[in-house]
DNA sequence: AGCCAAATGTCAGGAAGCCGACATTCGGGG
DNA sequence: CCCCGAATGTCGGCTTCCTGACATTTGGCT
């Protein structure tokens, strides 16, 4: 795997990550050795927790989404993840996790360290453990944020919220109306808002019906964000 | 209010804390210095997330309880917490928060820093740092945890893994027994996991029906743990 | 081109738990 | 000790959304 990757590769692929981005080039190739990569094609498998419970992955390229196993076999989205995210053990220490990720772009690339290594890096680059715990405290305000949704909006404002979000960070635009390039199933999303395949199957027919959205299986558009906004009570 | 505590004091307050333990004492009272006390009885509001977005607080001593506010006004209990625990900007940023902390238990004592300060702090003890880190780690996966049972499991489960909890955490025990004493009302649990006044009040008399658990408003008994927990699916 | 598994569409129960309404009980402050 | 507001008990209706079942469509693969 790793010897895919000429080191001059490796270096450019940390040094283009915000936690490392302020470090000079001596201290990066340091670090640099102790990096693991890893690269998934489509559909392809790119890190499974049980196997790896002691290392923290970071996303360097690609999407991918992160499957949890349930204890009697169901598997649930839990999260989609772009570029620059975190993933793994993150919070560096032994939590049992089961969970997988699958990359859903065509090419994925993501780096990862031994949690213990990690921490070492932390001691001696104390800015770096500042962004770093930027980066977990903004994930936690991303969880606040959905059990907070779970707890007080009903599965179409979820939906409906979900797609803004989606919208705003992925959509193009294209002759006046919103593109998105659909990498997920009506499953997938059921699992990322909390509710069923069809219901969700449901509310997307409802939400284009109402001219909300158009869609089919590889793309959803939405023509008029504000309107989809403006029905989130 | 900072006057009350003699520095002597200050510094064996902070001492006492995980975060700040293995410091050495000149190290100490440094921070000593950009430390922020405070303290409030039973019923007292000991914080009030409007007006400092930028602090961030330890709780020294007592227990508590965070009250969200809703745009709509609605006020929902969403953590309890005990010696040692984060609370208010606990991300280093600036995330808007509307909530409050009240005393629950007779006296309560927190400290608190800038934000700035604080990571100043941070940058210069690494391995604070990395203490800070995974102390933030363990509340991401708490709510992870909360999370998951909000989608996975219904309202009695909830409720029963929630008096579990409580009684490993706080429960003590009397004559072959266990006995929590309550300072929470059916409407803050309700909020704690996700339901409503009514539904918890009824669940609560089902289980004293069955022989469960026996309460009045200043305590709640559990006769035999091993069987509550068997009740959770 | 054609096949098959996966994804999507659709519908009719049914259950969980919310909501509003009201009665009852408790406990702290005057 | 009494009183009042807060906490708790209880119930029926109602809504949301899950569940299971089945039909239909789609797109990748051979």
């Amino acid at each position: 795997m790793a010897s895919q990757f000429p080191l001059e590769t490796r270096y450019w692929y940390l040094r283009d990550h915000q936690l490392f981005r302020h470090l000079n080039s001596a201290e990066l190739r340091q670090i640099c050795l102790i990096t693991n990569f890893k690269t998934a094609k489509k559909s392809e498998i790119i890190y499974f927790a049980h196997d790896e419970q002691n290392r923290v992955y970071l996303l360097k390229k690609g999407i991918i989404k992160i499957v949890e196993l349930d204890e009697d076999g169901t598997e649930t989205v839990k999260d989609v993840l772009q570029k620059g995210d975190l993933f793994g053990q993150l919070t560096l220490d032994d939590t049992e996790m089961e969970e997988y990720a699958i990359a859903l772009s065509d090419y994925v690339t993501c780096c990862s360290f031994l949690i213990e290594d990690f921490e070492e890096v932390i001691r001696q680059h104390p800015s770096l453990a500042i962004k770093f715990t930027k980066l977990i405290g903004m994930r936690f305000r991303r969880l606040e944020n959905r059990y907070s949704n779970l707890m007080f909006k009903d599965v179409r404002t979820r939906l409906l919220l979900f797609l803004e979000d989606w919208a705003e960070k992925e959509g193009t635009v294209e002759n006046n109306a919103i593109m998105l390039k659909n990498y997920l199933t009506h499953q997938d999303m059921a699992g990322l808002v909390c509710s069923t395949r069809q219901t969700v199957s449901q509310l997307f027919n409802e939400f284009k019906q109402h001219g909300l959205i158009d869609y089919n299986r590889s793309s959803i558009i939405i023509p008029d964000l504000k309107r989809l906004k403006s029905l989130v009570n």
